[in-house]
DNA sequence: CACACCCGAGACAACGTTGTCTGGAGAGTC
DNA sequence: GACTCTCCAGACAACGTTGTCTCGGGTGTG
C-alpha cells in the first residue's frame, strides 16, 4: 500500500479511499491510484483491515462438525456457504470426530481468528465456554443437536417425533421385535431418536428388550457386529430402525452379507444417496437438510446483524419417506 | 490485553510473553497473569498475531472445491484437514461451482485474508492471476486438475491411463459400442478420462462414434436425457463408461428406469457409497482419495515451509475395481 | 570491592489498514 | 472584495499484537 502511494504520489489514505470505492476522490488520482495497483498487483489486507475497521467485521464465519465427509454434514456445510456467499461471506470448516475437547480446541481456534460468527453441530456436553466469546461478539448456532449449559439458537430436526412414527408403521405392518441401532449415545441425536423408539414401542403396548437396543456404534465394524448379535438372539428381531446414514449403510452391508436384506424390514435415518436402486429399495427418514442448513444460516446472520432478542429454537419437519424396506412384513 | 496487564500490573508485553509460552518470565509475574486471563476470559486475537509476527503466518489454509458436498471433494477435502490438524492449522472451504469467476474471486478472498496457502480443484481456464499471490508468499497446490497458464505443484490421477485400461478390459469382453459420459469439456477431467477413451479405441481398432460420445453432462437432468439418447440410437450401446460420480449416479437411474441395469455393461470413473450393494455391483476406477488429498496437503505445507525447487507433478494410480456391472457381456 | 555479565521486564515502534481531524483550495454569497 | 461554505487530500492515531532495544538489578569473578 505505501509503494501503490509513493508510485501514484498520493497519501495512503487516498489509496484506502480508492481501494474501498469511496466517491469523494479527485477522478485523476483514481486513476493513478489504479494504475499503480494494476502494475504492483497489490490487494488489500482483509485481516489488517477488519482489525482496523470500527465494525470488526471480518466477513468470515465458522464451522465446527463431526466430520465434513460424513454426506449430511457435507450437505449442511454446502447449504450454509449458499447462504453466507449471497453475502460474501467466507466459510471456515472444521472436523471435530466427536470429540469434546477437539470441537473446544477448534471452536476457540476460530475465535481467535476473530470470525464473525460459529455453526456448532455439538458432540460436547459442556458448550458453557462459548458464553465468553458469545459477550465478546461472536454470534452462534448450533445445529443439528443442541448446546449444553449455554443459551443459544438452536436448530433441529423432529428427531423422537419421526423416529416414533417410523416405529409405529413397522408395528402397524405386524412387527413385534423391532430392533434399534444408534450412534454414541451421549449425543443428542441418538438420545432423542431412542426416545422416539420407546415412546412409540410404549404407546403401542410393545414391551421393551434391551437386547434389541444397541447404541455407540461409532463406525462400520461396530455396527456390523452388533447387526450381527441381534440375529444371533434365539428371538431375533424382524424389522430395524438404524439412527443415522454411516449406521444405516453399515447394517445394509452386514444384512446382505447375512443374506437377510429382504426379508428384515429396514427404515434409516437420513436419507442417503442410491438409497431408492438398492433391493429392496430403503425407507428412511429424511431431514430436510438444506432447510436446516439455511435457517442455521439465517439465524447467524440475524445475530450477526445485531439481534438481540431471546434465544430461539427451530424444529425442522422431517418426512418418511416410503420406497419398500421399510414396509416389509415380519 | 491492555485490561489483563493492568489487572495483573505488569506490561503489555509480559502478557504477550506470558500467553506465549515464553519461558524468561518471573513465575509471580506469570501467575498472576494467568490469574488475570482467567477473570477476564482474556483471548490472543490470532489475526493480530498474524499481522504483526515476523514469519506472517496465520496458521490457516484454503480450498476452492467445485462443490464441498460431492463426496470425492468432500474426502479430499477431509483428508487435507487431517494433514492440516497435525500442523494446528486450520481449513478454510468454499465451492465455486464450476465458475471460473467465482473460483478466482474465492482465491483472490482467501489470500486477501492471508492464508498461508491454497489448495485448488480447479475449473477456470487461467489461473495467471495467481501469480502475484504466489510471489506474495501463498503456497499454491492443484489438485485433481492442472493450472492453466500458471506453473504450479499438481497432484493428479492416472486418468487417461485408468480410463483406457477400463475401455480395454470392457472390449475384451467383447464390447464394440461403448458409450462415453463426461462432464463439462473444458474440465481437465472431462477431456483427460476422453482422451482415454479414445486412444483405447484407436488402439483396439474400433472406430469411433461421435454419437456414442456425450460431454457436458453437468447435472442429472442433462444425464438422464443423454442415456436415453444413447439407448434410443439405430445402434446403441452394449457398455458404458461414466466420467465422473454423479454421472455414474445419474446413469445407474436412468438404466434402472430403462429397465437396462443388468444387461448393459458399466464401469464409472470415481468409486461410491453402496456400489457393492447395488445390483449388478458396480465396477469402478476408484481414485486413491486419502493419497490425493495427504500428497496435496504435503506438497503444500513442503512450500510453506520454504520449499523453492521447481514445480512437482505427482499422479496417483488408480484402481479398477471389478464388481460385475463392468464384467457384462454384450 | 569493582567489574563484567546475565537475565527479566518494560518502553517503543511496527505490522497494514481505516476513522477522525485539519488545512487549503475553490466556489458561492452579499 | 471579504466572508463563509464545501469538498477533497493528507496527517495522525489507533486496532491488538510482537520484535527489538534498553535499563536495572542480581550474580559471579578476580
Amino acid at each position: 500500500m505505501r509503494e501503490v502511494a509513493a508510485l501514484a504520489a498520493v497519501s495512503l489514505k487516498t489509496v484506502s479511499r480508492v481501494v474501498n470505492g469511496e466517491s469523494t476522490v479527485d477522478t485523476d488520482l483514481a486513476r493513478r491510484v489504479h494504475e499503480a495497483i494494476g502494475m504492483l498487483g497489490y490487494r488489500r489486507d482483509d485481516s489488517a483491515r477488519a482489525l482496523r475497521r470500527a465494525d470488526r467485521v471480518s466477513s468470515s464465519i465458522g464451522l465446527v462438525f463431526e466430520d465434513v465427509a460424513n454426506p449430511f454434514l457435507s450437505y449442511l456445510h454446502r447449504a450454509i456457504e449458499d447462504v453466507a456467499r449471497t453475502r460474501a461471506v467466507l466459510t471456515f470448516a472444521a472436523s471435530a470426530d466427536a470429540r469434546p475437547e477437539l470441537e473446544r480446541e477448534l471452536a476457540l481456534a476460530f475465535c481467535a481468528r476473530r470470525i464473525d460468527g460459529l455453526i456448532i453441530v455439538p458432540a460436547g456436553s459442556d458448550h458453557g465456554y462459548l458464553a465468553r466469546e458469545r459477550d465478546a461478539g461472536i454470534a452462534l448456532v448450533f445445529l443439528d443437536r443442541p448446546p449444553a449449559f449455554l443459551d443459544a439458537d438452536t436448530v433441529l430436526s423432529d428427531n423422537a417425533e419421526a423416529t416414533a412414527r417410523a416405529i409405529q408403521g413397522m408395528a402397524e405392518r405386524g412387527h413385534r421385535r423391532i430392533g434399534f441401532l444408534c450412534d454414541r449415545a451421549d449425543l443428542y441425536t441418538a438420545q432423542a431418536r431412542l426416545r422416539g423408539y420407546r415412546d412409540a414401542l410404549s404407546v403401542l403396548g410393545i414391551t421393551e428388550d434391551p437386547a434389541l437396543e444397541r447404541a455407540n456404534l461409532a463406525n462400520p465394524a461396530s455396527t456390523d457386529a452388533a447387526v450381527r448379535e441381534l440375529f444371533a438372539l434365539p428371538d431375533p428381531p424382524t424389522a430395524l430402525f438404524t439412527g443415522q446414514n454411516l449406521i444405516t449403510v453399515a447394517t445394509l452391508h452386514t444384512l446382505r452379507a447375512l443374506g437377510l436384506h429382504t426379508s428384515v424390514a429396514v427404515i434409516g435415518f437420513d436419507d442417503f444417496e442410491l438409497a431408492d436402486l438398492l433391493e429392496p429399495p430403503i425407507s428412511v427418514v429424511a431431514q430436510n437438510v438444506s432447510e436446516l442448513g439455511r435457517t442455521a444460516a439465517e439465524l447467524l446472520f440475524a445475530r450477526i446483524d445485531g439481534d438481540v432478542s431471546p434465544s430461539k429454537r427451530v424444529v425442522v419437519p422431517t418426512k418418511l419417506i416410503e420406497r419398500g424396506s421399510g414396509e416389509i412384513a415380519p
